[in-house]
DNA sequence: CATCTGACGACCG
DNA sequence: GCGGTCGCCAGAT
């Protein structure tokens, strides 16, 4: 399976931002939902520079398990991302692929009208 | 071929 | 806010 144009996405995340694998899924319809963006990293290629640290559950939390999650939250902060109890502040932090950046202070309470 | 297990997320209590 | 359950998909055993 080629994840490609997830890494691809995840790559674009600047720095001192963070993608949820929600998010990631839907910007880029994956089949499956968010499972399939967890899944897609946990693929993720070592040595490519894709910064796979920049993705975390829907909550601002560090989903993965074992030393990686430590080590994603060293690199996390190395960036300027404060985490507490491997959790980041979305609001603050979250990163909407489309960049459509304008005010710091944003309302990511935008949920899509049911169809 | 049948089952189990996840780098998930929505729901419920 | 936290923990348990269910649905989803693909790989591993």
């Amino acid at each position: 399976m080629s994840w490609d144009p997830v890494y691809r996405l995840v790559q674009r995340i600047p720095r001192g931002k963070v993608l949820t694998y929600g998010g990631l899924a839907k910007a880029l319809r994956l089949p499956g939902g968010a499972r399939t963006a967890g899944r897609a990293m946990a693929a993720t290629p070592s040595g490519k520079g894709i910064p796979w640290h920049r993705v975390i559950g829907d909550r601002g939390k560090i989903l993965i398990r074992g030393p990686h999650a430590l080590l994603q939250k060293k690199l996390l902060e190395s960036e300027g991302v404060p985490v507490v109890e491997f959790r980041v502040d979305l609001k603050r932090h979250f990163w909407r692929p489309s960049q459509k950046r304008k005010s710091k202070a944003a309302a990511p309470r935008k949920r899509s009208p049911r169809v």
